[in-house]
DNA sequence: CACTTGACCTGTCCGC
DNA sequence: TGCGGACAGGTCAAGT
C-alpha cells in the first residue's frame, strides 16, 4: 500500500526528524528484513551520521556520512516511525514539558510505550536515545546497505522507469513507453515499475477512473487523447495524495505515526457498491492483472 | 516475448 | 465458538 505519495510523506517526515542524528545501535529480529550481524553494519552504519533522506519510486534512501546508504522498501505493510527520546522527568509536569519540547500535540509523543510492538522488525537507536522503528506486519519489506555511489546501479533501482512527478515525465516519454506494451491491459502497465515508478494499486485505479479508461483495456485501443488525459491525471492524483498525507487503508502511517486522509477523496478505490461520483452507476470490484480493481462499468468504457 | 501464477508473510474477515 | 479459506497487494522468479 505504501505507493509514491505514502513513501514521499514518510521521506519528508524523516527529513525533519532524523537528519543529523548519529546511529548508536541497530537491532533486528528478522534477518530477512535486515541482517545487522555483518562487518559492513559495524563499520559503516554504527557511529555514522544521517546526511540526507531521499526517495526513488517506492523506496526510501537514507544516506550516511560513511558513504553508505540504507535502502528501505516498505512493500505492503512497512512503516518507519520515529519516537523521540524519553523525558528524564516523567513527573506530573511532564505534559507541559513535552509540549515545550516537541510542540503541542506532537503525535510521536503518544507513541512512546506503544513501540516496539510485535510488528517491529528493525530498531535504529540514535545517540540522543531517540529511535526509528521499522515495523512490517507481513515481513515483505526489506532494508539493504549499499555504497552510496552504487545505489543507482542496484538491480532494483536501475530497472525503474521515470519518476512521475519529475520534469522528465513528459507525455512524450509516457507515450513512448506505452507503445512497447500495446497489447497489454493499461492497468498492468501502470503497475509495472519499469514503465513508470511509484504507481501502485490505489493510484492506478484512481487515475484510470479520472481519465475514463477501463483498467483492462489494452493500450492499442485507447485513443491518444485519453492517454494524454491519463498522463495528466496520474500526476494530479499523486500530487493530491501527497497533499493529503497519502492513503491509509489499514497499516500505513507516516514517520510521526499518523494516518493519511487521501481515501476520503478517492473516487473508486475501496468504494465498491457505492455510486460512481460521475454518473451514479454502482462501482464494481473486479480482478485485473491479478489485483483487486475498482471500476465504474458505465463511464470507464471497456 | 507477453502474460499469469506462485512465493514471500501475517492478520482479518466470511461462511459453515 | 472454531476453523478453513479467501483476501489484502509490491515485487521477483518461475511457468505457460
Amino acid at each position: 500500500m505504501p505507493e509514491l505519495p505514502e513513501v514521499e510523506t514518510v521521506r519528508v517526515g524523516l527529513q525533519s526528524l532524523i537528519v543529523g542524528k548519529t546511529i548508536k545501535s541497530i537491532d533486528s529480529n528478522w534477518a530477512k528484513s535486515f541482517s545487522v550481524d555483518t562487518p559492513e553494519v559495524d563499520r559503516f552504519v554504527i557511529g555514522s551520521k544521517i546526511s540526507a533522506i531521499r526517495r526513488r519510486a517506492k523506496v526510501i534512501l537514507i544516506d550516511l556520512d560513511s558513504g553508505y546508504t540504507l535502502i528501505i522498501h516498505l512493500k505492503m505493510t512497512g512503516q518507519l516511525v520515529f519516537v523521540p527520546s524519553a523525558q528524564k522527568n516523567q513527573s506530573s509536569k511532564a505534559e507541559g514539558r513535552k509540549e515545550e519540547r516537541f510542540g503541542a500535540g506532537h503525535p510521536n509523543d503518544s507513541l512512546r510505550g506503544k513501540l516496539p510492538d510485535r510488528s517491529t522488525r528493525v530498531t535504529f537507536v540514535f545517540n540522543d536515545k531517540s529511535t526509528l522503528y521499522f515495523n512490517d506486519q507481513r515481513k515483505f519489506g526489506w532494508v539493504k546497505l549499499v555504497e552510496s555511489q552504487k545505489v543507482e546501479s542496484q538491480k532494483f533501482i536501475s530497472k525503474l522507469g521515470p519518476e512521475p512527478l519529475s520534469d522528465d515525465f513528459t507525455f512524450d516519454v509516457f507515450y513512448g513507453r506505452l507503445q512497447k506494451r500495446k497489447g497489454s491491459a493499461i492497468k498492468a502497465v501502470l503497475l509495472d515499475q519499469s514503465v513508470l515508478a511509484g504507481v501502485g494499486n490505489i493510484y492506478a485505479d484512481e487515475s484510470l477512473w479520472a481519465s475514463s479508461i477501463h483498467p483492462s483495456e489494452v493500450i492499442k485501443n485507447i485513443s491518444d487523447s485519453r492517454l494524454k488525459k491519463l498522463h495528466t491525471e496520474i500526476i494530479y492524483v499523486l500530487k493530491l495524495s501527497i497533499e493529503k498525507g497519502g492513503s491509509t487503508d489499514k497499516n500505513y502511517v507516516n514517520a510521526e505515526g499518523k494516518k493519511g486522509s487521501y481515501l476520503e477523496f478517492a473516487k473508486v478505490f475501496r468504494r465498491e457498491k457505492l455510486p460512481c461520483p460521475r454518473c451514479g452507476t454502482t462501482i464494481e470490484k473486479i480482478r485485473v492483472a491479478g489485483r483487486g480493481t475498482h471500476v465504474c462499468p458505465k463511464c470507464q468504457k471497456a
